[in-house]
RNA sequence: GGCCCGAUGGCGGAGUGGUUACGCAGAGGACUGCAAAUCCUUGCACGCCGGUUCGAUUCCGGCUCGGGCCUCCA
């Protein structure tokens, strides 16, 4: 059974698909106009730990797992005009370097990742459904949402609507009727991308997007709709907004989840305060994908989490620990029982407690187990071998060459092994002091070495 | 100002009405030519003040501090 805790109802519910053959999840995905930064991974990351546990024990083929790709918005659009490239420049390139990123961190592709620009026609469609249904109202070329017309807004985010209506803090455009209400079409400019609507030429707000891709790929009430807090309100609240009236009243999610904020430096990560740190930049200094991970998965996804190089280094030697113990001979090879990873990911996605459990199952050295527990939180999937030594940590392309080699990053196995050879000689000899004097120069690249029973092995630092 | 969330040992981070995980780092020991790795041992943690209770870190209230949202934001 999965306990998650459905933020509509602010506790943890037992989750029941609608149709267990048939789960659907959606995750608000990025705007592609730059590269990702790691707060904006947490939320693909848990995610996809979710989805793994659906497919567990619903089955294989039981999740419908979508996630967006908004690629147009004014940011893009700002994006295009500073580089005087066309949008579709941008949008490639980055939503190619999104899921590269998520690639590196073992990120599975959802099922579906439905683009925004492909949508176009059921999102006027829909939005002619809510003027129709007397839930939207076109004025000088937008569309807008009327929001009194919905007295359930606000509900997801407990905000009381007469106090929204009243206590606009910015400047409310004249042709709004009441200061709550939302964009749900724009018009363009002709320099600017627009669709012909029969509102004029224009573009989608932003919150019409996630709806009218919902309906075309998930249906009317989904299961699982995730996201980070911060999309909570307005984003959530409008989408609700929208569905709901495009369809009669019907609730848009059955469980409403979402992931605390990476922070650094004491506040949040984000782009516009500038403390943030990207994944490419992450991977360019070395760090493996697993250990980014293993980092966003060390606190429970609801807690906030402070990203430090020091919570970098203890994911990596935690993993590496892990990854020993499967470097170790196969143990007695039980049947790889698992369960107490899985119960505690059944407990709203309590993975510190399920990595605290794949520890004690490298104590017991039933590796098979391991495996496949890892395998539930997109861990522990390398060649343990590989993880130690087979890829040189990638060093920054601003990188001195001369400083690379220096790193040890071009030192090859062959030239590796051959001097494991001499050290073994020296040592048969007693010549300790050039024994240490091989494993230091060793060291100093980077290599580590290790003398066990079945003779010395090395790892990379 | 409104709404919401959090406060656990050097660090990260679970959990619990009464014997308190786990990881990282540290200390001691075993092993080792020395290391490394591994194994064993070890570490008087639950923000403050009240309340409920036989008993609270765990429940309730207040306070302090921190964070998020209220505007684009994962």
């Amino acid at each position: 059974m999965i306990r998650l805790y459905d933020t509509g109802a602010r506790e943890k519910r037992e989750f029941v698909p609608a149709d267990p053959g048939r789960v659907t999840m959606y995750v608000c995905g990025p705007t592609v106009y730059n590269r990702a930064h790691i707060g904006n991974a947490r939320p693909p990351v848990v995610f996809d730990v979710l989805a793994r546990l659906i497919r567990h024990v619903y089955g294989e083929t039981s999740l419908v797992h979508a996630a967006n790709v908004t690629d147009v918005e004014d940011k893009i659009m700002a994006a295009a005009a500073a580089e005087k490239v066309p949008i579709e420049t941008i949008t490639e390139r980055y939503s190619r370097f999104y899921f590269e990123d998520l690639g590196a961190l073992g990120v599975r592709p959802p099922d579906v990742v439905p683009l925004a620009t492909r949508h176009i026609p059921q999102m006027i469609a829909m939005i002619a459904r809510l003027i129709e249904a007397g839930h939207a109202y076109p004025a000088e070329g937008h569309v807008l949402f009327d929001v009194p017309s919905w007295p359930d807004y606000g509900r997801l985010s407990r905000r009381p609507m007469d106090e929204m209506i009243a206590g606009a803090r910015v400047d409310v455009a004249p042709y709004k009727r009441s200061p709550a209400d939302f964009v749900l079409w724009k018009p363009s400019a002709p320099v600017q991308p627009g669709w012909d609507s029969p509102w004029g030429r224009g573009r989608p707000g932003w919150h019409i997007e996630c709806s009218a891709m919902i309906e075309a790929h998930l249906g009317e009430t989904i299961d699982i709709h995730g996201g980070g807090l911060d999309l909570e309100f307005p984003h959530h609240e409008n989408e609700i907004a929208q569905s709901s009236c495009a369809h009669g009243g019907a609730p848009l999610a059955r469980y409403w989840l979402h992931n605390g904020m990476l922070s650094m430096a004491a506040s949040k990560m984000s782009k516009s305060l500038g403390n943030v740190v990207t994944v490419g930049e992450l991977l360019d200094d070395g760090h493996r994908g697993e250990t980014l991970r293993f980092a966003l998965l060390s606190a429970q996804y609801r807690q906030p989490l402070e990203w430090s190089p020091q919570l970098v280094a203890q994911s990596k030697a935690t993993l590496d620990r892990l990854y020993r113990s499967l470097l170790a001979p196969a143990g007695p090879g039980r049947a790889g029982d698992f369960a107490p990873v899985v119960e505690a990911l059944s407990d709203d996605l309590n993975t510190p407690l399920a990595l605290a459990r794949l520890g004690e199952l490298a104590k017991t050295g039933d590796s098979a187990a391991l495996r496949k527990a890892g395998a539930l939180l997109g861990l522990l999937q390398d060649d343990p071998l590989q993880w130690f030594q087979g890829s040189a940590p990638s060093v920054p392309d601003r990188v001195d060459p001369r400083l690379r080699e220096e790193a040890g990053a071009f030192l090859d196995p062959t030239e590796i092994q051959l001097r494991i050879d001499r050290r073994a000689e020296a040592k048969k000899a007693r010549d300790y002091a050039e024994a240490d004097r091989i494993r230091s120069d060793l060291a100093a690249q980077g290599v580590m070495l290790e003398d066990g029973p079945a003779g010395t092995t090395w790892r990379r630092a």
